[in-house]
DNA sequence: TGTGTTTTGTACCATTCGGTTCCTAACTCT
DNA sequence: AGAGTTAGGAACCGAATGGTACAAAACACA
C-alpha cells in the first residue's frame, strides 16, 4: 500500500560495484556514484544508509557472485582435476587480462590494497581472501595431497593470483600473462 | 641574494611519499599532505606545482631509492647466487610483512592498483615494474638460465612478488608467508 | 644600512564533497 | 474516489576540496 520503487534495487547495487571496482572507494564521487546507479539522491539515501553501506553491499554482493562462482569451479569435478580447474581459472584471467580495456583487475584484491571502508570492510575482504585460499586448497585435496602440503601450495597459488590479477589492471602484456601460469604449473609439480 | 628556504625539499618530498604510500593518492588530502610534509600552502604551491606533480617526484624517487635499491641487491654477487638473492629478497619482505603494523605494501604496487596521476604515472610505474622484472631476469640469468627460460621465470617471480606485497599490506598471517617462500622456491626448482 | 629578491603564512576563491530536509508525485488498498 | 504510505526530486547544508593572491618577513648583497 504504497508507491513502488522505480528503480530495481539489485541492479543499481550492480553498477554501483562496478564503478567501485573500476576507480575505488575515495575517487568514486557521490555524484559519479548516483550518475551510475541511474537515481537521485533521495532514492539513494531511502533505499540505503549512505555511501560506505553502499560500498560495503557491493562486497557482499562480489562475494556471493564472483567469489562463491569462483569457488564452484574450483571445487567442480566436471571440470578435471583440481590441477586442472586451477590452471583453467588462471587461463580465464590470463585472457580477461589480455583483451585490451579490461584493466579492471579483481575488485577484492583492489579493495584489499584501497584500504577504503573501515575495519567492516577489511572483515569481509579478510573473509573472503580465506574463501578463494580454501577453494585452492579443496581443489589440491582432490588431487590427493596431503593436508600440509595442499595447504602450502594454496597460498603459493594465491598469492601467484593476486599478482597476476594487479599485474592485469596495470596493463600487463600477452606474453606476460602465459608466462605466469607457467610458473603456477610449476607449483602444481607439472614441470614443462 | 634572497631569502633562503627554511625546509629541506628532500625531506619534504619524503614525508609526502610516505603519505601517499600509506593512503593512496587521492584519500592523501592536501590538508593532510601540508601537515605531513611540514609545510604551509605558500612554500608547496612556489617549490613544487600542484598535488599531481608532486605525486609524480614521489613516484621518482621510489625508483631512484626503493627499486634501485631492491634491483642492486638482485644483482649483487656478493649476496649468493642469483636464486639465493631472490629468496633473500623474498624472505626481507615476508619479515616485513609479518611484523605487525606494518601494512605498507609496496608503493609501485599500491600505485598500480590506485591508477591515480593519469598517463604519466603509469608511464613511470611500467617502468619501475619492467625493472624489477629485469631485477629478476640478471638475477636469474647468473645462475645460468638460458634467455627465454629465465624470462618466463622472472615473470613468475614478478607475479608472486606483487602477490605477496598485496597480502602483507592485507595483514598477512606469519605461516602464510614462508608458504609463499616455498612455492618460490618451487619456481627456482628448488623442490623440498 | 638600505635595497632587492625570495620565501612564507594568511586570507580568500569557487567548486565539490557527502548528507539532510521536505514537499510533491505516484502508487495501493479500502 | 479517498485515505494512507512511500518514492522521487530539488533545494539546501556546512565542511572540505585543490588552488590563487598578496602582504609581510627574512635573508644576501652592495
Amino acid at each position: 500500500m504504497a508507491r513502488p520503487r522505480e528503480f530495481d534495487a539489485d541492479e543499481a547495487l550492480e553498477k554501483a560495484m562496478e564503478l567501485f571496482w573500476d576507480v575505488g572507494y575515495d575517487e568514486a564521487s557521490l555524484s559519479e556514484l548516483l550518475g551510475a546507479m541511474e537515481i537521485t539522491k533521495g532514492s539513494f539515501y531511502k533505499a540505503f544508509q549512505d555511501k560506505q553501506s553502499v560500498y560495503l553491499a557491493t562486497l557482499d554482493r562480489y562475494n556471493d557472485q564472483v567469489v562463491s562462482n569462483t569457488v564452484a569451479f574450483l571445487g567442480d569435478p566436471a571440470e578435471g582435476t583440481g590441477g586442472d580447474r586451477i590452471l583453467a581459472l588462471f587461463g580465464r584471467i590470463a585472457d580477461l587480462a589480455q583483451k585490451e580495456g579490461d584493466r579492471l583487475g579483481c575488485f577484492l584484491c583492489n579493495a584489499l590494497v584501497d584500504k577504503a571502508g573501515g575495519a567492516e570492510a577489511e572483515a569481509k575482504l579478510q573473509a573472503m581472501t580465506r574463501r578463494l585460499e580454501n577453494g585452492f586448497y579443496r581443489a589440491l585435496q582432490d588431487d590427493g595431497l596431503e593436508e600440509t602440503e595442499a595447504r602450502g601450495t594454496a597460498r603459493g597459488i594465491l598469492t601467484a593470483y593476486f599478482g597476476l590479477r594487479v599485474l592485469g589492471r596495470a596493463g600487463l602484456s600477452a606474453d606476460m600473462a602465459s608466462d605466469c601460469i607457467r610458473q603456477v604449473e610449476r607449483m602444481l609439480g607439472r614441470m614443462r
